[in-house]
DNA sequence: ATCAAAACAATCAAATTCGATCAAATATAA
DNA sequence: TTATATTTGATCGAATTTGATTGTTTTGAT
């Protein structure tokens, strides 16, 4: 048996257990112990999963916008929540900007049913999603592709945006407070959200709970850039009503 | 038994088995497993299957807009021969512009080795080649999808490109005759390649010799647009010198 | 804080596989 | 037909992988 296959196994075990030992391993695939460490060692490197003393853990989710295709990520089925809801805002006929984040990616299979539509994006993931749809016409977004996120973004797909214009944009964000307003990780991705919300009639701005009272470092944009915020049900009463307050229409 | 009906032979039982050793494979072809190795090798170059110490594991699924894989086929042999030649063209650090032909993804696998390069191309296969490829930075023209040929196409696209220079640009066509020039199936994608070349320095016509003194329906362009005509081994002598008698450049 | 058991990193040897070169067989071209 | 090119198979040295042994580090309990 050779390394590839013996990796495919170890990733598949700690799929099931979250966590194995080496002795464990070893056992399982009747290899010894020192092979199974130096495999656990390459596969760390790669990034497949955290070694531990004793053994390994399955890796943690990735940065926030490279993991579209882990589904067994931690909060995924928020994201498909708030993604359901966000879906049955759209009508048949309608031209929508989405843009390159995780929980708006979520939004994808269930606008596959919705109808004709017209979809604007930098994202390559929502692409690729909607590649045999026949139904969904989709319009890229051109500019210098950022590998890390599967989107295009820069000065020249900031122009591409403003040709264009929507009935509705959904857009994500890495922290949303009553202080600061929007917050984001990435400049390049925030100024791209900020350039669809502009160009479109109503504004959906998609945000789980867990990020909800948190802030990054970057405030690019205040609370009147969004028409409405759609979030999951784990978001305290509390919360929702100083939102409101504040004259925020939320969805959950 | 020759290499085709090996080489499918191979992929066939990759496919139900994820990998095989070399001497399984060996033994189940009754073919020498150092012939085997050198299949295998082939392959691996082709990307259709992931080459290991002692074996060959099924190649990883593959980006969602991946084209053009027609594994089996006998033109994809041309395709490549072209595909390395057009590479060989290209210096560290040049900017390229690549369309969305078959023949001209079949640069992508040579360029990764090349060193550091900016690519411009409306091709979705194309990005996803260079996907996990930091030397190279790609930038995506924007416009509607085309999901049939996986390419941006339109007014937009066509724009997009005029505001780029670049080095050279890599173009292919569907037909190439004395009589009709360049001749294509698509208007989209002979408007594209027709821009690109416009904003190259040096163009450069990727062709197979099958299609060489056949015409398509649509004349879009006259041998004037190429600098230089790159096609295979398979074109015949006389062919070649009428076409070098025209003051065509021929590489093969 | 100290001690014992386990796990780790490093080095080594055996086995296997790989790559390059060469010769024979086959296919292709003139 | 002959001559050339390509493909197949074999052999040998180099490289890779595997498992064992050694000493060192970490872990957990006294």
């Amino acid at each position: 048996m050779g390394f590839p296959e013996r990796k495919q196994k170890i990733l598949k075990l700690l799929d099931q257990h979250d966590n194995r030992e080496v002795q464990e391993i070893a056992d399982t695939l009747g290899i010894s112990a020192i092979t199974i460490r130096r495999d656990l060692q390459q596969l760390a490197e790669e990034g497949l999963l955290v070694r531990t003393h004793g053994g390994a853990m399955k890796a943690p989710a990735l940065h926030p916008f490279t993991a579209f295709t882990d589904k067994a990520t931690v909060g995924q089925e928020r994201k498909q929540h708030i993604g359901k809801l966000a879906a049955a805002q759209v009508k048949p006929g309608d031209t929508i900007f989405l843009d390159c984040g995780s929980t708006v990616f979520a939004m994808c299979q269930h606008l596959r049913k919705t109808g004709p539509l017209r979809v604007i994006t930098n994202s390559l993931p929502i692409v690729a999603a909607f590649m045999d749809c026949d139904q969904i016409t989709v319009n890229l977004i051109g500019g210098e592709i950022d590998k890390e996120r599967k989107a295009m973004h820069g000065q020249r797909a900031l122009q591409h945006i403003d040709s264009y214009r929507g009935a509705k944009a959904f857009i994500g964000t890495d922290g949303l407070s009553l202080k600061n307003g929007l917050t984001a990780f990435s400049e390049k991705e925030a100024s791209i959200s900020k350039a669809m919300a502009a160009q479109a009639d109503t504004v959906y701005l998609l945000c789980d709970s867990g990020k909800i009272g948190k802030d990054s470092y970057l405030k690019y944009a205040p609370f009147t850039i969004f028409d409405h915020l759609i979030t999951d049900r784990q978001l305290p009463a509390s919360t929702a009503a100083q939102l409101k307050a504040k004259g925020v229409s939320v969805m959950s």
